[in-house]
RNA sequence: GGUGAGGUAUCCAAGUGGCUAAAGGAUGCAGACUGUAAAUCUGUCGGGUUUCACCCUUCGAGCGUUCGAAUCGCUCCCUCACCA
């Protein structure tokens, strides 16, 4: 596979491919830009569809720039309905971006990346520059977004500072030059305005590259945290395999796809396995990709262990009765001691429905005692909630 | 600036004085079934406790009317539409 190739391989859309073809071909060590967010700093794995894809830039010898947004992080984005999130301070922006980079280096070479900030040109901006940029875009061209469009037709608010937003993002890539930008789906018109921009400073257009947005856990909406159906870059290998184990089949070889970068004719191999072998082999790779080889393998003995055979887990968090003040302790006690749990209401319920064994014997009397003498007690809460007390 | 419509739990959404911790979905959680999952069925889904019951907090915010308010009144905040 040649390098345009492989570049193009698993992208959504990408906008001037000949224009990339050429740098390409002038052996140009190119920009490639991808900003940063730093008002969430935990990545997920759709994070991780697109670092693949810079880091595949990079192994080719080009040049990797994370812009990050701190400037526009501390404005405060009014998106979407919670126009009450609150704005960050610098400190705050700053901090977050540190964590940011670090998970990205998990994926990207951190050698062989720049990193930079929007405050470096946006702080010293007046507010007349600000107007010179402004006056470059039009509102019906702000409507053409996907986004806007749907908000401004179901008559939900959009401020002014969003369509700000784009303007800011296309600046930057006049400030850092840039040859490529990448981004997610969701980010196509911002990318575009990027080129936009540009193009009116007298500079050669970026080459625009968007990756399909991952389809979460629940396997119909994209990965994202608001919905809870994320695996994030800090989960623990257990819950990482746990969590990628819970994705519906269909959706496996997006994965295998975006996140392992396979090739087409390989998934299509995969295919012809059972899907239970094949999803293991999916968790398995990337944890190991996270965690090594090993982790990725006990992870999945441990998860056939607890799933499949019924056993319990190796490892699992210990309380000692003696911490706890009483002596017996009932097991809803102990269960609130463990701060698995939401409330003490909870733990009733799931007593009461029978989710909850004792030493692998199912207990619905939430005042069972535990006694001292007889511990170690392991208490087992569903499928995936272990715990042991020791004297 | 004017007129009108709204703001209900994680989300959508019913509810116009007591029977409302608030119908119905969705999501989540648990159980059954399985191949981890999906699908299906069942239960649950604000919190506390001395738990087949009692108590506390919640319907944008505050104040008020009432024996009693998500429901009525006033003030404020926020959103949308139309007209300027």
């Amino acid at each position: 596979m040649n390098a345009i190739d492989k570049l193009m391989d698993g992208i959504d859309t990408i906008v001037g491919r000949e224009a990339l073809a050429e740098r390409l071909s002038q052996k140009k060590v190119l920009k490639v830009k991808l900003g940063v967010d730093p008002t969430r700093p935990d990545l997920t794995f759709g994070h991780m569809v697109v670092f693949n894809k810079l880091r595949q830039f990079q192994d080719l010898g080009h040049e990797a720039i994370l812009l990050i947004g701190d400037h526009t992080a501390t404005v405060g984005d009014p998106s979407g309905r919670s126009s009450i999130r609150p704005v960050l301070t610098p400190q705050e922006v700053e901090q977050n971006a540190q964590t940011y980079l670090e998970q990205a280096f998990k994926i990207i070479d951190s050698q062989k990346t720049t990193i930079r900030r929007n405050s470096e040109w946006f702080r010293k901006m007046t507010f007349d520059d600000m107007l010179i940029i402004a006056r470059k875009m039009t509102v019906a061209r702000m409507l053409e977004r996907d986004d806007f469009a749907k908000r401004y037709r179901e008559n939900e608010p959009i401020s002014i500072v969003e369509f700000l937003y784009p303007l800011m993002q296309g600046y930057d890539s006049v400030m850092l030059e840039a040859d490529v930008e990448l981004g997610g789906t969701d980010q196509f018109f911002n990318l575009l305005v990027g080129r936009a921009l540009q193009k009116d400073y007298g500079q050669p257009e970026q080459i625009v590259i968007t990756m399909p947005l991952l389809v979460g856990l629940d396997g119909k909406r994209k990965m994202s945290k608001s919905y809870d159906n994320y695996i994030s870059f800090n989960h623990s290998s257990k819950d990482m395999f746990g969590r990628i184990m819970s994705i519906p089949d269909e959706v496996m070889w997006a994965y295998f796809k975006l996140l392992l970068e396979y090739s087409d004719w390989a998934i299509e191999a995969l295919k012809k396995r059972h899907p239970m072998d094949t999803k293991k082999f999916l968790a398995q790779s990337l944890v190991a990709r996270f965690f090594g080889p090993e982790v990725g393998e006990k992870e999945q003995a441990e998860f056939e262990a607890v799933f499949s055979h019924n056993e319990i887990p190796e490892n699992m968090p210990e309380f000692s009765l003696g911490a706890m003040a009483k002596d017996p302790i009932t097991l809803a006690d102990a269960m609130a001691h463990s701060q698995f749990f939401e409330s003490n209401r909870e733990i009733r319920r799931l007593i009461e429905q029978g989710a909850v064994k004792v030493n692998g014997k199912c207990e619905k009397n939430f005042k069972f005692f535990l006694q001292s003498d007889h511990c170690p007690h392991i208490v087992q809460s569903g499928k995936r909630i272990f715990f042991r007390i020791v004297p």
